[in-house]
DNA sequence: TTTTGAGTTGTTCGA
DNA sequence: GTCGAACAACTCAAA
């Protein structure tokens, strides 16, 4: 009987398309394992750790229950493993992230000691990061000159299906428990992404360029959770994608997640830190008040209907519409003058399909920290902006009841209702229009010290 | 090396 | 209500 040799499965929780598996099973029996990492499952939060339990067990059942979880660090988990079995590789999809390329080099040291080959095939992207430079061999800072080289390299069809032989080791192999949650998961598995992908594909691609800003309707594709997981790998989207208006525009947001994640394989400190890095001087708020607004942002009381209806749908969901995303964003940082990694963290903890690039840079670039070049004065209405795309106030009366009853004319600004704003729902915790005057001279004097 | 055109998603003001 | 200009001048990418 030949030897087996290991596929670690990471954020590839799929069969199909899947290259670095199909290199694994070209090798002989395959013994698929899952390492819960406590350096990346405590920080996850419930909700994503709950969809990720999900998506295992959906794997596991693909895998006719062969599915080999074990706890640990990483490398002493897979050099454990791979002595049992007597492996002599260790198969993966690499991950370009900053703690997991620090986590791979670990690993594939530890098992080069044992004599065992720890071997990475393929990407959670298109196009991998670093692939893609500008004429001069420099990483892009600048999203169309990316997009268009991107398009222009393009990327490998997707695999045809190839045959594995799954081993069973003894176990038993417990999956962790599906931590308690509040949130309506998605159907998890590769079933359960492609029925979503193909209702999107079907029927959501024609109106996307337009619809995917309305929060009020079913605009989105919603397949973000099964990308972070890699559940769907962009490849096996894109090939789906023809040239219309609105496959553009879904092929451009899937190139949103590429460049954000080529930026931080670029900047692994822009995780956590701001990318332009002079703007790590600007003035914050911080103590009691600050304190209290931000737990006004976090529960939904702001004030600012758009704002709170956003922030509930956070946290009962797991999941929030990409147009009120940046509209939160801009709140906590330009009206409440809070540290964007504080926002990001709370995103974090909440998020089925929070990952760390799109993340950090999505937040980036609202606070003006990021890649962008000029942002300067651009600071969300949250009134405006909810006028221009919530006007009927759908999303609003979705999330926020003690408002539902208010007129189109001020359900945006409850202030405004001359019957007096309703009870039981807060004034707005600052004013707009105050803050936003605060912002610009907070930038002003961070440039005026620059210059 | 220098130059030139362009840059996710905005807001406000005044005509 | 709608529309164009100003915001303030910076950095990037390519020619």
């Amino acid at each position: 009987m030949s030897t087996p040799t290991l596929f670690w499965f990471r954020r590839d929780l799929r069969i199909a398309d899947q290259p670095a598996l199909a290199a694994a099973a070209a090798e002989g029996p395959v013994v698929g394992v899952f390492v819960i990492d406590p350096a990346l499952w405590g920080p996850a939060g419930a909700n994503r750790r709950a969809f990720l339990v999900r998506s295992l067990e959906a794997l596991d059942r693909s895998m006719h229950g062969s599915l080999v979880v074990v706890d640990g660090p990483p490398a002493k988990a897979l050099a454990e493993l791979a002595d049992s079995c007597g492996a002599g590789t260790v198969h993966a999809t690499e991950d370009f992230g900053p703690y997991g390329r620090q986590r791979d080099d670990e690993v594939r040291s530890v098992l080069a000691r044992r004599g065992v080959d720890l071997r990475l095939v393929d990407s959670p992207y298109a196009v991998p990061p670093g692939s893609i430079t500008t004429g001069s061999g420099t990483p892009y800072k600048v999203f169309t000159p990316f997009f268009r080289s991107w398009k222009a390299h393009g990327w490998a069809d997707p695999l045809p299906e190839i045959p594995v032989e799954w081993l069973e080791l003894d176990g038993p192999w417990a999956l962790p428990d599906q931590p308690p949650v509040a949130v309506q998961l998605p159907p998890a598995g590769e079933a359960g992404a492609w029925a979503a992908a193909e209702r999107f594909l079907d029927t959501g691609v024609d109106g996307y360029a337009a619809s995917r800003d309305l929060p009020g309707i079913e605009g989105t594709s919603r397949l973000s959770p099964y990308l972070k997981w890699g559940v769907l790998h962009p490849r096996q989207l894109l090939d789906h994608l023809d040239d219309s208006p609105g496959a553009e525009a879904f092929r451009s947001e899937l190139c949103w997640r590429e460049f954000y994640a080529q930026v931080l394989y670029d900047r692994p400190d822009s995780a956590r830190h701001a990318y332009v890095s002079r703007m790590a001087a600007m003035e914050l708020d911080e103590g009691e008040e600050a304190d209290r607004r931000f737990e006004a942002w976090a529960n939904g009381r702001t004030g600012y209907p758009i704002v709170d209806a956003g922030m509930r749908q956070l946290v009962a969901e797991g999941w929030m519409h990409n147009r009120v995303r940046m509209i939160v964003a801009s709140f906590l940082v330009k009206d409440l003058h809070i540290d964007w990694t504080r926002g990001a963290r709370f995103f974090m903890d909440h998020l089925v399909d929070g990952d760390l690039a799109s993340n950090s840079h999505g937040w980036q670039w609202v606070a003006g920290t990021g890649t962008d070049a000029s942002p300067y004065f651009r600071i969300f209405n949250p009134v405006s902006q909810s006028k221009k795309f919530d006007g009927e106030g759908r999303y609003l009366r979705r999330w926020i009841p003690e408002i539902a009853h208010l007129p189109d004319r001020s359900i945006h600004a409850p202030w405004t209702e001359r019957t007096g704003a309703p009870a039981g729902y807060p004034p707005p915790v600052v004013d707009h229009d105050v803050e936003r005057r605060e912002s610009l001279d907070r930038y002003e004097r961070i440039r005026r010290d620059w210059a």
